[in-house]
RNA sequence: GGAGGGGUACCCAAGGGGCUGAAGGGGCUGGCUUGGAAAGCUAGUAGUUCGCUAAAACGAAGCGGGAGUUCGAAUCUCCUCCCCUCCGCCA
């Protein structure tokens, strides 16, 4: 959430840095109008209230010491009804000034590439050899279903659109690459590995800032809790700690955290209808820090180190891409994106996205951390990252690894896991 | 799903309309004692959020969360969440 007295202290410039985004922003001076009303009767309730709590007091003592208090009660009266309808007032204000910053994303970064969409995100780097093929490569959807690894019909039939079922020594290749990324990620990088709801909370989704803004992309239960199907385990992960205070020295945190994922993908009909590219559902091996401010991009860079080594590991050839100002996620301040090139696009695709929320979500979600024994306690910094995400890795295999028979070759380090080097 | 019992500060726990922003214990910090320590004695120990501040002082909120009753609520009423015990069901 943005911090409104950063927003008070420093206006134009918070508007002038928001609307890189490629959105107006100006209606944040109606909301500092309303911050300001809201703290003029903060503080005529408290001057009430301290004159209502002393007069009050005044009673008790009168009654005990059997003194009449007919007068008291006179002088309560008229305050009593200002109170309340101030405290309305106040709630009011407050509502609407909350739903505001709620609806606003996070700033941002100084030094990210300024751009209106994805076709001015800035290319840092590319890594590993594009395949070169001397026969026609088809794409995944067509080698699945050839060699029935993937069953797009009878998913349809048993779900919706947007729904696979993994047949054979497919779904061993999805299994073998969560277990491999898991692996690689708690053995070499460091991370605690955990298994999170698949199942979250309103105050989740609002904490990471999926609400109130994105309710639509959402899968929502039809349960009067208001539970929502886990979009990302950045949400359940992120949210193990809210309203929590963390001591120093557990910082950073590194969590990776293998889920499904569920996506209603409103707004993208008709796009990637075919294949696996975009799912309702799909795997996500998902890496999770809570830092401490001043070193956070430093972890940001680490992470994006951690998720790079999986596709160097399976001999991938990707890209790393810093998003710009206006392609830039909501509750983010800098985000790379890593896209592994697929041969049925003839381009590259994301199949990683690492980023730093800075204090956004610890705000809204109120994590703190104390910075030493004594001081008072800070918003800490959340950072998560795709390490990776596994459907489109099997597509990147598939496709980058498919021989002229229609075969597919087994990446190195998988070949243990899945006990064959070829599917065919 | 049924029947009970709970949620109070770092932890345990008392308190059931005003004298309680909260007894008592543990822990933690300091002092006395000691050659040093333990023990004992003793003092301190609500963090947090918001408002006002240059900062403090100060003020307001705060006893799981929300709403209500009342001049006044940890305490009474209603709703809700979480935890525990037993029964039923179940991977």
């Amino acid at each position: 959430m943005l911090d409104i007295k950063r927003l008070r202290e420093d206006t134009d410039t918070v508007i002038k840095r928001l609307e890189l985004r490629g959105e107006d922003f100006s209606h944040l001076k109606d909301t500092l109008t309303q911050d300001e009303l809201r703290r003029q009767i903060i503080q005529d309730v408290e001057r009430l209230k301290k004159e209502r709590n002393e007069t009050s007091k005044l009673i008790g003592q009168y009654k005990r010491e059997g003194k009449d208090t007919a007068d008291i009660f006179k002088q309560i009266e008229d305050n009593k009804e200002e109170i309340s309808s101030l405290e309305a007032q106040k709630n009011t204000l407050e509502t609407s000034i909350r739903d505001t910053l709620l609806r606003t994303p996070n700033i941002p970064h100084k030094d990210i590439p300024v751009g209106k969409d994805d076709t001015q995100n800035k290319v840092l780097r590319e890594v590993g050899d594009i395949p070169v093929f001397d026969f026609e490569p088809k794409a995944h959807w067509d080698l699945g279903t050839d060699l029935d690894i993937l069953d797009f019909k009878r998913a349809s039939k048993v779900a919706a659109s947007r729904f696979t079922i993994y047949k054979g020594l497919g779904s061993r290749l999805e299994r073998g690459l969560i277990n491999f990324m898991l692996d690689m990620h708690v053995d070499e990088h460091g991370y605690h590995e955990l298994m999170l709801p698949y199942i979250v909370n309103k105050e989740s989704m609002t904490a990471t800032g999926q609400l109130p803004k994105f309710e639509d992309d959402a899968f929502k239960l039809t349960d009067e809790r208001e539970l929502y199907l886990n979009p990302t385990a950045e949400v359940p992960g992120i949210n193990m700690h809210r309203g929590e205070i963390l001591d120093a020295s557990e910082l950073p945190k590194r969590y990776v955290a293998f889920t499904t994922a569920f996506r209603q993908e409103a707004g993208s009909a008709g796009r990637d209808t075919r294949g696996i590219i975009r799912q309702h559902q799909f795997n996500k091996v998902e890496l999770i820090k809570f830092a401490k401010p001043e070193n956070s991009y430093d972890e940001l860079d680490k992470m994006l180190e951690n998720s790079e080594n999986i596709l160097k590991a399976l001999n991938l050839p990707y890209r790393v891409v810093e998003i710009c100002s206006g392609d830039l996620g909501f509750s983010m301040a800098k985000t790379y994106d890593i896209e592994v090139y697929l041969p049925s696009y003839g381009t590259y695709r994301e199949i990683g996205s690492i980023s730093n929320a800075e204090d956004y979500q610890a705000r809204r979600g109120n994590i703190k951390y104390r910075p030493s024994k004594d001081s008072k306690p800070e918003y800490l910094h959340t950072l998560n990252g795709s390490g990776l995400a596994v459907g489109r890795t099997v597509v990147a295999i598939m496709e980058n690894y498919q021989q002229a028979d229609g075969s597919i070759r087994v990446p190195e380090v998988l070949k243990g896991i899945l006990r064959t080097d070829i599917i065919k």
